[in-house]
DNA sequence: CGGAAGGTACGATGCATGTCAAACTTTGAT
DNA sequence: ATCAAAGTTTGACATGCATCGTACCTTCCG
């Protein structure tokens, strides 16, 4: 029942609690757009997106630095499917501890 | 009826149509914590407060760079009193605006 | 008219972070 | 066994922004 085990880096990340997030690290993430625009997509999708399937303006290791910010702030998780890496949006769990935010995030349309 | 005008440097600064602000902007706005400390202040307050009757741990010349940023920002309304300056929270427009947001932000016990 | 109180304006500075390219890794398909 | 696909890692770089000190400006008070 344990997860798989593997030597050096584990291929699944970790994924902190949300009860250990400040408001501080949770704003420093969303202030970001390319990073809004991921939580955006995910939250109007309501099911789990690889990266590549999220399109942005731009490379792949800067993407792949805002989904690290997400993750470490604790609105989305992440796993292998394959070589791809799917993102989960933690919504009920977000929203347990930051209630309203969320949505009041996403409700807005953007005027840039 | 006009406010009174004056001539060179307005001492009463513009404030902007909240209309007109983006969320990019709110969030950059609220994003710093000292920031936060203000709006948190004139939110529990419930009044207007002078600049000087809010303690930051900043020099004077930053915190007006962050009253300036808040009111660019559509999130307190400006004005003087004799020397003071006063800040008033926009709470009704900027929650017309942003529904939820600040009440979602405000509620956070804050972890640092 | 001083002088003090309360802020503002202006540079200068230092750190944080968003960005990319290049090399590498893991997995899946041929 | 190769090769391609999808990300990751690392290092370098640039820009932005919070911060401060100093000088300055308004207003009030004696």
């Amino acid at each position: 029942m344990a997860a798989p085990r593997r030597s050096g880096r584990e291929r699944v990340p970790p994924h902190p609690d949300i009860q250990t997030i400040s408001l501080q690290q949770v704003l420093e993430a969303l202030v970001d757009p390319v990073r809004r625009r991921i939580v955006s997509e995910l939250y109007a999708a309501r099911q789990d997106l690889a990266c590549g399937t999220i399109e942005l303006p731009v490379s792949k290791s800067t993407a792949t630095h805002h989904f690290h910010v997400l993750r470490e702030a604790g609105l989305i998780r992440q796993y292998y499917l394959g070589t791809s890496r799917m993102n989960a949006l933690r919504r009920d769990e977000f929203d347990e501890a930051f209630p309203g935010l969320l949505s009041a995030l996403v409700a807005v349309r953007d005027r840039g």
